[in-house]
DNA sequence: TGCAGAGTGTGAAATATATCACGCCCTGAT
DNA sequence: ATCAGGGCGTGATATATTTCACACTCTGCA
């Protein structure tokens, strides 16, 4: 597996980082230079972990390009999906500050380029550079309310209003577009809103029946997301 | 209901706040001025509102005595509670930094004690000085941790795994005590869960017919921890 | 004093969802 | 070419939870 990762030159990949990410406009040439020198870039394919949850970060991992699964993994239970992050974005920064080790596994749905930071030269910047502190906070907190509105919206549901809120999550949020791939199968669908595969099956096969949706193997067209939308207002 | 609000002396207050939010040690003596000038300390009761979701917060509210209840209104659904907040934490800060306006309502459980903080001098004040920021974001970010883990838990288990939960929740987090007087009625203790008001009724009233925990009126004393616990681990 | 409203306890019926069972179609390995 | 394993679709059954209905208590208030 590791031989399948791929180191590249750093130096061109954090100059479009810098492009990239609001919070490092705000980094001085040293600190910039700083930040190039702690961190290397690695191609990852689909399938392999950015980090496992449990784990001590050594390094904070910057996503440049790809789709990450965030989930967590308890005991006698099945793996939860958190959340799927889209590139431009830290994971985990909520376990670096708030916490010593990681309380998720990331793992690639895509190949990523993922450039990983020394974690002593990260924390470093952000106690140092009162700009890229704050960029940081305003991330963190946005993560976190827009994770409370999704558990709120999905504990609040039955099973067809959860189904249509997934959908829409994955092309509003994740695509921006209401045709996509669907990166998961169904039994993983039903673990981001916690129900069984059968029944995301059962749903999926309801909302294509009834014209809502066009399902063409793992691509997926949203034909009526007014509907979609008033099944997930509704429940 | 304003005339019950009382202004106390700013001074005093922010010493003793000082001692209490380590963050605030940070703070040079300017600073700290800078923030006495800009806030001044209320005491509410019962039943009042510190903010309302969706209003655009002109002060952050730091809580130093009392419990808060951190709730969240939708269109024709019942209530949700998020979080009860105990004393020595700023409400809302993911609010303030995540977006414009408050995504929650806070209301007193008690008596409380809360210092109000102009947001601009509160903002600059984490603009300017590094380690203000950072145990910020730590205070974030560990909010955000919980408050991930906490719906995670509810949303894996059933019924009495729920309740058991909510049991452990009040004696572990709010409390440090296995016998503790509950702040919400049956209704809002199945609303921080997903549950109803009548199967809140029916799994206290089973634990107690077990020997697991004993109410007299709104005391509740867990009798058998390690039961629930059990219940708790197993859904 | 009596009355309205809110909180509570509890059983029966209705409903949503999980579980189970089965068959189908892939794909990769032998 | 065949086979094992995984994902998928779908119906029947089992189970958990809500909904509904009703009775009881308490509190504040007219």
């Amino acid at each position: 597996m590791a031989t399948r990762k791929k180191r590249k030159s750093a130096g061109s990949g954090c100059l479009l980082c810098h492009e990239a990410f609001c919070a490092v406009a705000s980094l001085t040439q040293s600190q910039l230079s700083l930040l190039y020198g702690s961190s290397h870039e690695m191609i990852l394919t689909r399938g392999e972990h950015i980090y496992q949850q449990g784990v001590p970060t050594s390094h904070i991992a910057y996503l440049r390009k790809g789709l990450v699964m965030e989930y967590f993994r308890a005991d006698n239970q099945p793996d939860r999906i958190i959340n799927i992050v889209k590139s431009r974005a830290y994971l985990g920064l909520h376990s670096l500050f708030g916490d010593e080790a990681n309380h998720y596994s990331y793992k690639a749905l895509q190949e990523l380029h993922v450039c990983y930071i020394d974690v002593e030269s990260f924390k470093n910047l952000v106690r140092t550079n009162n700009e890229f502190a704050y960029e940081i906070l305003v991330s963190v907190s946005r993560d976190s309310l827009s994770g409370h509105h999704r558990f709120l919206n999905i504990n609040a549901k039955q099973t067809y209003g959860k189904v249509a809120d997934v959908l829409l999550y994955f092309a509003h949020i994740v695509y921006g577009n209401n045709k996509f791939e669907l990166p998961l199968t169904r039994r993983e669908i039903g673990s981001m809103i916690g129900i069984t595969r059968e029944s995301t099956t059962k749903a999926l096969a309801k909302f294509q029946s009834e014209g809502f949706i066009a399902v063409e193997g793992n691509i997926l067209e949203i034909l009526m997301p007014g509907q979609l939308e008033i099944i997930s207002r509704n429940g």
